[in-house]
DNA sequence: CATGAATGAGTATTCATTCAT
DNA sequence: TATGAATGAATACTCATTCAT
């Protein structure tokens, strides 16, 4: 019994975990209003009824995605690049190759930017209670690193803030066509980073 | 009757292009599965069967939307830059310009961009027929500009369908901007043209 | 426009009575669970999705036929009846001969009856703001000649509400007979007069 | 072995009678459409594919409690009580008094008479083999009582049946009021037995 | 033409039943 | 056996499309 119990949990949660993986793949290509129920069960490889028995509504369900979403892993990293003690142009550098690596390499990292960035489209600009999430943390320690680099010359001026946005914003832009187009060419490091740094005479 | 019938026909015609017009806002911010047509309706100010007087089906509505966005205003412009005598630097920055201000001034354009790029994105990988559309027409244009830079230096170097590729990406990302959300900073010409151009030592 | 406005309002309310009337007679006989909202729809020779176009859920169209069901005419008819200038007895004797007549006539009467007793069932024991509802009202100017009949001694005496609750129960008992089977023996108005009266011998 | 596989059975028995027992409670107050599988479970404190190794469906556990019900028990009593050599009034005072004792005091009583006349119901006006059912025996032995009663005077004039089942149905309606309602006053033996004899002068 | 109520195919959700553990 | 997660047919509800006015 307890054993059983136990191996029971386990598999609810693997359960839970799998259908969250895959709706946020889903959601992120289809969006809520083009995502039918049928279709992403047939696509999980299960029921309907059986989505039921984890989310409450096909609502919930895309909820739970978008809090499933705002894991901070990505936020410390960057958080943590902003305090390492190497010029800001490196930490862009840094950064860059990172997040152009984890889009060539983790399947579910356009995921995660795309509904991050689409679900902040949909809210539009009810500017509610949304100062502490995922996006506005990341953009918030992006601007800090901007800032660095601003003061020693290496990053253009201008505001912070709007170069983080413009920054994470290509981000998008390039998950997007991984999402979606199978042939494109993906840009390269120094590409991203001219969206921030002065460029050198060669 | 001859007056009366031109007149008929003008007004059928004006109904068409405002049922048109509001269509390819309210499809830029909702897509095509999130537009009801009873809210499509509603925002326009008619009767839902008022649209089927005019346009077979959603779908249909949906395409000719599309059909006219592919106005070649845009391609005329960019094509017509590349040809004049200036350096490419100096079209870059016209053409740069140019959309900026369109982006604040014309209602239209941020949706028209939207549109375009995301049914590039919604046809997916099936690379068909789209070899003559107004996005491939554009980016062609945009490449010979971004060639002739490359050759006298004041273009970064890469793949030119690439950089175009990339400089839409940043007028679509900026688009959606506009039609989504209500406080946002809009980046500058030099910001945009950084995305091409190689820096300068200040 | 104004007429045909006015025609308009005058359709959707005709409809919604139809709906109100025959989910009436169809709840009354099946029940809320046992209640298709196919089966209604085509009970009443309708489409499904009409029955939305004025009712929210199936839930909300329960409950406005329970609201619609509370209008006090009998109420009124009883409260009438006990200030009447004639014997408790009489009282009884008409209240009790034109509620079997209507039970034969009026097809409604039966299932509004039955509908109400059943929904005092469906709320059970919480005795909640059901202070002036139709059936209490009932009670109580039922009970007020129930009183006076026991003061000039024509009626048995027990706790007046009681004996409202077993005559009117009686009359429940009766509709349910009259929706639900076809061959049964109607009780005779000497009948339902013995839940109160005091029998004479013969 | 033997011993085991005994005490197998009994529990397997046992198993069968809770299950029986708690869904006719179940199905007495919501009714066959009312009555969730899984409702049912939680509420016998059982899982839901606990019920299906005992009965084949829904549908047979419904009819197997209804079979259950059908003991032949009340209606001995009832037919013995027509035997007696007392007067039919007597026989009619028992009989009211044993019943109104037996709904006060048998958790099972009032679901079993509740539950046979929704029987009744639900079956409708298809008088099929119903003609050896407890509900009809249980008629006849009491049409009989009062056959009796009319020939002495005692009970008033009008198809035996008629009263029986005017009589049954007074005894279904406290079945419903216990089964659902916490605070309602029982009726007197003496209101009970009003709906067949006469009454006297005080 | 314009309307908006009506339609029914399509989609979300529930629930009786099955099955692996 | 007992369990409760999984299933999918049945049911509630939505929305593109039609049609009478």
């Amino acid at each position: 019994m307890p054993k059983s119990a136990e191996r029971c949990k386990e598999i609810r949660t693997q359960m839970k975990e799998t259908i969250l993986h895959k709706s946020m793949l889903y959601f992120a290509r289809n969006g809520f209003a083009g995502t039918k129920i049928s279709d992403l069960a047939r696509n999980i490889g299960i029921a309907q009824g059986t989505i039921y028995l984890y989310f409450e509504s096909k609502e919930v369900l895309y909820r739970e995605v978008y809090k499933r979403i705002n894991r901070d892993d990505d936020i410390k990293q960057v958080k943590y690049l902003s305090l390492l003690p190497i010029s800001p142009k490196e930490k862009i550098h840094i950064m860059s190759k990172s997040i152009l690596q984890k889009l060539e390499t983790d399947d579910n990292f356009a995921a995660i930017i795309a509904l991050n960035t689409q679900m902040l489209f949909e809210q539009g600009s009810d500017n509610s209670s949304s100062d502490s999430t995922y996006q506005s943390l990341l953009y918030k320690h992006t601007a800090k690193i901007i800032s660095q680099g601003q003061k020693d010359g290496s990053v253009v001026s201008g505001s912070p803030i709007k170069l983080a946005d413009y920054y994470w914003g290509v981000v998008y832009l390039y998950s997007l066509k991984k999402l979606f187009t199978s042939n494109y060419e993906m840009i390269s490091c120094a590409d991203l980073e001219r969206t921030l740094l002065i460029g050198k005479e060669k």
